[in-house]
DNA sequence: CCAGTATCCTGCAGGC
DNA sequence: TGCCTGCAGGATACTG
C-alpha cells in the first residue's frame, strides 16, 4: 500500500503534530509481523521520551527521541499510523499505541501485519539491514545525475529495477506503473537496452509523479489513510495502475496486463516501447 | 545475474 | 445467502 508518498503525507502530519510530546503510555501487542513486535524494547525506549522531527527513508519512518534511540516503522501494505483522540475507537489490529501528553494517541494498525515496528537503540539504525541498503531518494540532487547509468548497467526489466529498494528508495508497484506509462517505457524492457536520454525521461517521470502525488495527500486504493484516518486523492490521476482493459488516456489503445517482477502490471502495447 | 515462486497475513470482490 | 478463489500498495528467501 503506502509508497514514499504516503509515508511522507504521514511524516509531514506527524512533524506538524508529534514534534516535543512526550510519550507517558506504551501499549505493544507481541504480535508476529515482519519480525516480531517486543513489547519490553518498545517500552523501555519510548516510555517518558519527548518525540523529536520524524523523519522518513525510503518507505520507513524514524520516530527519533530527544533523548536517545528511534521508533522504526514500516507500514508494509495495510500499515497505517492514525493520531486520534483517546475515546474514539481503535480500529481493529492496532498493534502499538502511545499515549502523548497532549492527551492524544498515536496508534499503529496493521491487518496483514506485513508492516515493522522496530525499537533502535543508538548506533543500530546504521546496522539496520533494510535501511543500510536502501539506494538513492528520488528528490536527492543527485538523482537525475546518477540513477539512469545504473538501470543501464543491469539486464533486468525497467520494471524490476524501479522496484528495486537498493537502487531507488521509495518507489513502489503504483508509481513505477505510472512512471513507465507517463515517459512510454514498456515495463518488461531491459534496463541495458534503454537509451540513456529515455532513462533520462523516466527517471524524471518517476520524481514528476511522486511530486504530484504527495500534493494530493497520496492514493488510497483501500487501505492508506493519512495521521487523521483520511484518503488520499490522488487515485484519480492514475493513468495506467489498474486500468487494464480500458482504453490509454494518451491513444485509446486497450491497456493489457501482465506480471512482472512478480507484480501486477498494466502497460499500453502502443504507446510504451 | 535474474525471473519466478512461495511466504508472511487479513479482507474484500467476484463467480457460482 | 454462502462458499471458494484470487488478488492486494511490500520485503525476503528460496529455486532453477
Amino acid at each position: 500500500m503506502p509508497e514514499l508518498p504516503e509515508v511522507e503525507t504521514v511524516r509531514r502530519a506527524l512533524a506538524l503534530h508529534i514534534v516535543g510530546q512526550r510519550v507517558d503510555t506504551v501499549e505493544a501487542h507481541p504480535v508476529k509481523m515482519r519480525r516480531p513486535l517486543d513489547p519490553a524494547a518498545l517500552r523501555q525506549g519510548l516510555l517518558g521520551q519527548r518525540l523529536a522531527a520524524p523523519r522518513r527513508r525510503g518507505k520507513y519512518l524514524l520516530l527519533d527521541t530527544e533523548g536517545a534511540g528511534s521508533l522504526l516503522l514500516h507500514l508494509g501494505m495495510s500499515g497505517r499510523l492514525l493520531l486520534s483522540d483517546r475515546t474514539a475507537q481503535r480500529p481493529a489490529h492496532t498493534h502499538l499505541v502511545l499515549g502523548l501528553d497532549s492527551g492524544a494517541e498515536l496508534r499503529f494498525a496493521d491487518p496483514r501485519r506485513f508492516g515493522l515496528v522496530q525499537w533502535l537503540d543508538p548506533g543500530q539504525e546504521e546496522k539496520e539491514r533494510g535501511l543500510a541498503s536502501l539506494g538513492l531518494e528520488p528528490f536527492d540532487p543527485d538523482f537525475i545525475g546518477h540513477i539512469p547509468p545504473l538501470l543501464r548497467r543491469s539486464r533486468a526489466s525497467i520494471k524490476a529495477l524501479l522496484l528495486d529498494q537498493g537502487l531507488i528508495a521509495g518507489v513502489g508497484n503504483i508509481y513505477a506503473t505510472e512512471a513507465l506509462w507517463r515517459s512510454g517505457i514498456r515495463p518488461s524492457r531491459r534496463g541495458s537496452a534503454i537509451a540513456l536520454a529515455r532513462l533520462e525521461r523516466l527517471v524524471e517521470a518517476v520524481q514528476e509523479v511522486l511530486a504530484e502525488a504527495i500534493a494530493a495527500g497520496g492514493t488510497t486504493i483501500r487501505d492508506y489513510a493519512n495521521l487523521a484516518g483520511d484518503a488520499g486523492s490522488f487515485a484519480v490521476n492514475l493513468k495506467a495502475y489498474g486500468r487494464e482493459g480500458e482504453p490509454c488516456l494518451n491513444c485509446q489503445t486497450i491497456l493489457r496486463r501482465n506480471v512482472i517482477a512478480g507484480r501486477s502490471t498494466a502497460w499500453c502495447p502502443k504507446c510504451q516501447h
